[in-house]
DNA sequence: CTGTTAGCGCATTCAG
DNA sequence: CTGAATGCGCTAACAG
């Protein structure tokens, strides 16, 4: 009787699709299963020879922890959640990619997501992702008003960190470029070549977010040329958005002799925008960006632009997360500016 | 007393990090745990004042159903798997965008991942993402062996897609680009451009995995030129290692006037070191490259390439992953094909 | 050093 | 239509 409960066990276990449990591993070396869960965990008491022969059953059965079950008792997931309005983004996926490394080194995962602009303008997704258990938040919050993200780092916590935005929110940490220092670099580059009608190519902004970065270069070139605000465009970030938005502004403002462009895929839609329209560049027409992507550098002439530390951002973003992790919440709205560095090519 | 404990109830409730559960909105209600659940579950049996006042208490206490419990017992997590060698690269995070986007339609998430080359050449990983819980993996095999994904596909009693390569393994559905054609279409077209001294820029092959892209180039090109196989370089997949690997094809076989590039970020790279040769584009020597990524269309000429349907082939993957997870195991061995599109623009 | 008991938050039986 | 009991796989707190 015992043996064929045994057998009916057997078989059920060897069902499709089910990985073998603490149990099974506990049941083939013959302790508890608290044993087991103790040479996972590397806990110091368990004898070696026991330690051993556990090892080798989790081996031979090929065992791997269900991390779900673990989390929902330990009620920590080691898992980071990271979310953008466009993971094609070229400055995202670094970002990602820096933070999948540093991840990976101290055993922690990440659950990469889009945000969904129709899903409560991105909140729904938020949500959705702490709902997945993860323990801490990267926001790139190029659409979420502060308020939004107020409310939503105030009743999730985890700690939070948005990136690209400087964001002065209790409980945040905000890492991001220094916009006044990028925009200052860039004006005087501009006016030393002796290119004063500056226009700018801006990310198609939402009314409730107006971008700090539009408002730096304004700044910028307020002081730097005495005059008014420049004429500026908008568009969608990408090489179609660019050369839309550069042909609509040449055409309003013929005199313009520099563009600067929200990022590196807008600055080079605007190239071929302003080649098809007949402008030398550098020679009739300047133009930059931000970011230092990759394929800047092989635009004819190459793009002049302004590179971020992408690495070094990620990885103070992850330190963050680990230490709100650890620490229970975050440093109150702590906002890490970092330097910026213009990297001069042909365009300019 | 009663009083007394309920308010060290209360208190330990209102603790940091706390999220309400199914018994706090239950408690609020006045009902059990089950009409909760039942009223999350869409469960028609509920009386619809009961839902309507479990719907109120849900917004009240902004409660989320914590998807790793429901995933314990109900031994689906809605979450697939999404592995690459590098997350950077553009024609991945194209498909990774689609299959977001479906999976949201559908109430599933994905956990993007990059694979780590040291553990045990990616399968550690993939494994970590099974303790995960996903339903399901997508993976991008560039430099994982038949042999390895056959074993990992025949352990994880999940379904797998591998995209990007043909592999005929039982278990796995591949979705790949139908390479004999692309191979065709391109080396017909350089024929037709009087170009007849092709050269190959390869990935860096890692010697178990001979790419199929490789091997379907020399073959159209032995077919279509009656000759021995083309000269060839191999290289890190990305701009610099596109100039180096260029410029090393060009010195050692100075009569090659065609290239075809891994991709276009080798393309665009080849581009830059051919340039620095003083050779013209493409009147001493023609570019092609693989993707129709969006830089291909502002290199100067623009470039050559070789198409895949992006969102069509993610949303193939996304579908077997689906059927998969409903039927229990995936068709064996599935291998579906793409046909290529020649967007031919100025580097031929 | 090891086993026992309890419970994480939820869905799935079964009773009413 | 609703409630009570049971368990998913694992770890924490206590016993021994």
């Amino acid at each position: 009787m015992t043996e064929e409960n045994e057998l009916i066990e057997i078989v059920s276990k060897t069902n499709i699709a089910r990985r073998p449990t603490i149990i099974d591993v506990a049941e083939l070396v013959g302790v508890s299963r608290q044993t087991v869960s103790r040479v996972l965990a590397e806990h110091p008491r368990v004898a070696s020879e026991t330690r051993r022969r556990v090892k080798e059953a989790i081996v031979e059965l090929d065992f791997r922890p269900n991390r779900m079950a673990r989390a929902l008792v330990t009620q920590t997931s080691m898992t980071f959640g990271i979310a953008s309005v466009d993971i094609r983004n070229l400055h995202f996926a670094e970002t990602c990619s820096g933070m999948q490394t540093l991840a990976r080194q101290q055993g922690y995962h990440l659950v990469v997501t889009e945000l969904d602009l129709d899903d409560a303008g991105g909140i729904g997704t938020l949500e959705t992702l702490l709902s997945l258990g993860v323990d801490g938040i990267v926001i790139f919050p190029n659409i979420l008003t502060d308020a939004d993200l107020a409310a939503f780092a105030d009743s999730c916590g985890r700690p939070v960190v948005t990136m690209g935005r400087v964001t002065r929110i209790p409980g945040i940490v905000s890492i991001a470029l220094d916009e006044t220092a990028a925009a200052g670099t860039l004006v005087d580059h501009l006016l030393a070549t002796g290119k004063r009608r500056i226009g700018l190519l801006m990310n198609q902004m939402f009314p409730q977010v107006p971008h700090e970065r539009y408002r730096a270069l304004q700044h910028a070139i307020e002081t730097g040329l005495g005059e008014d605000a420049a004429p500026f465009e908008s568009d969608e970030p990408t090489i179609e958005g660019g050369k839309r938005a550069a042909a609509r502004l040449v055409r309003s403002h013929p005199d313009v002799n520099a563009i600067i462009a929200f990022n590196d895929t807008v600055a080079m839609g605007a190239m071929v925008a302003l080649r098809e329209l007949g402008r030398r560049i550098p020679a009739d027409i300047s133009v930059v960006g931000y970011d230092g992507i990759p394929y800047g550098a092989v635009t004819e002439p190459p793009l002049t632009t302004i590179v971020q530390d992408n690495r070094a951002m990620a990885e103070a973003a992850f330190r963050a997360l680990l230490d709100g992790a650890a620490y229970g919440s975050p440093p109150s709205g702590e906002v890490q500016t970092w330097k910026p560095e213009l990297l001069i090519r042909g365009t300019t």
